[in-house]
RNA sequence: GGACGGGUACCCAAGUGGCCAAAGGGGUCUGACUGUAAAUCAGAUGGCGCACGCCUUCCGGGGUUCGAAUCCCUGCCCGUCCA
């Protein structure tokens, strides 16, 4: 094993728990059982809410394969039982619940984007199902009666929603005591979270210690903010980049991150050291950098994180080309065009618009243009000719083909 | 279990018999400006063989009426307070 304080100063990087006397205390506590000079268990849990991950999923992810890489014991966690409730953290609204079967389908999606960020050969894959799903209503009511009502409702997402009014329901308290039990379960040594996750962290700690174990050290890692700069990534909000986003999707995308994102954008996803990261904040600052510049650095960046640098070349050429040149794209779509079709249709069969009635309004609005000329009406009928540019908006492009 | 309040479009929220496809805000989309973005300004934002026409929407179902998001009945759901 490598040097504790190395191990520390890798580990440590971006830990945020917002609260200086618990970062003291996990600082200590991570470097003491450094010092046992043993793999460590670790594990973060993700909920299979959706079928996709997203950037803001890869920065806990990110630290797991620190952890694997320095040789301990990784373990990613899905919560096939605690995805059926739902997280409140961090929610200021209940979550919907899911059945056994949307949580199934998901994690099938989800092993083959795991493996772009961790290592599949040293990565355990556990279900918390296999022993939640075991515990007896005696077992839950032990767990329940080490907290009080109040330690619950002091948490944000709960108080708001209590002030405000709105409905908390019974089951959602339980969530926090599923976590904790999943500490326990897997006997860990350390458990990494977002911030907003540090509640159910320091349950998991107290639980621990109820079952006679070694409370767990909690890592907690910033929330990634969005492509909207403003609230956090999620696929509910529409705000966030799919690992599995193609290249020229994942370059546009992180391209139009408000400037004051780029920051955290850089410390929580790219494989820059804090120092590179000083280094073109300040050429921006110093006017040496133009921003612009600095944030196709970034996108270029992330694109080869997840595809490789070939493809993120590819993006930022695509991307000078049709964003900077304005310019048709080297590759688009191509639909075929086999007899004389009304614009109107054309947009629509081509999914270039959701409706014939919002095919009309961005004609209204000069959206489309045909060979870069502007279509003014909506009876235009479009002839077949090959390798003609159909283009709605400054984003969607489509070669007709005959 | 009881009393009272509530369920409106993607979200919040007005409307309480016709002038309501439904105010306002947010979001989203388009255009201008830019650095592609942000900020700002302008417009759009249920569907349809579409400038004035038709169809489907105001939790579900039934009813009253020439006419309902609005009134009545019923079912479901939520909140507050009481027990």
């Amino acid at each position: 094993m490598r040097p504790v304080e190395e191990q520390m100063t890798i580990l440590m990087r971006g830990v945020d728990f917002g609260d200086e006397h618990t970062l003291v205390v996990m600082q200590g506590e991570l470097r003491a059982r450094l010092q046992e000079n043993r793999p460590l268990r670790v594990y973060c849990g993700f909920d299979p809410t959706g079928p996709d991950l997203h950037l803001g999923h890869t920065v806990p992810m990110r630290k797991l394969r620190q952890f694997q890489e320095l040789g301990h014991e990784v373990t990613f966690l899905i919560g096939s039982f605690t995805g059926l409730i739902g997280d409140p953290s961090g929610k200021d609204k209940a979550r919907p619940q899911q059945t056994p079967e949307d949580v199934e389908k998901n994690e099938e999606e989800w092993l083959t984007q795991v493996y772009k960020i961790l290592d599949p050969q040293a990565t355990l894959i556990k279900h918390n199902a296999d022993w939640l799903s075991k515990l007896s209503f005696g077992d839950v009511i032990q767990l329940a009666s080490n907290f009080t009502i109040q330690q619950f409702l002091e948490r944000e997402s709960f108080d708001k929603r209590y002030k405000r009014g709105d409905g908390i329901w019974l089951h959602e308290f339980f969530y926090a005591l599923m976590q904790g039990y999943d500490a326990v379960a897997t006997q860990t040594d350390i458990q990494i979270g977002g911030t907003e996750q540090l509640f159910n962290l320091m349950v998991g700690r107290k639980l621990q210690e109820v079952f006679g174990q070694r409370p767990q050290i909690a890592l907690t890692f910033p929330i990634l903010v969005g492509t909207d700069g403003a609230q956090r990534m999620g696929k509910s909000l529409g705000n966030y980049i799919g690992i599995n986003d193609a290249p020229a999707v994942m370059y546009g995308k992180t391209m139009s991150i408000p400037d004051h994102a780029m920051r955290s954008w850089m410390d929580l996803l790219t494989r820059w050291t804090p120092q590179e990261i000083a280094g073109i904040e300040e050429d921006v600052r110093a006017g040496r950098l133009h921003p612009k510049d600095a944030k196709m650095k970034l996108a270029r960046e992330l694109v080869s994180i997840f595809h490789g640098d070939s493809a993120a070349q590819a993006a930022e050429d695509r991307f000078v080309r049709v964003y900077q040149e304005r310019e048709q794209p080297a590759e688009m779509p191509h639909w075929t065009v086999a007899q004389p079709t009304p614009i109107i249709d054309l947009i629509t069969q081509a999914g270039l618009a959701d409706s014939r009635s919002e095919a009309r309004r961005l004609i209204q609005q000069n959206a489309v243009r045909l060979d870069g000329e502007t279509v003014t009406s909506a009876d235009f009928i479009v002839q077949p000719a090959d390798g003609s540019v159909l283009n709605v908006g400054k984003h969607k492009f489509v070669r007709l083909i005959s």
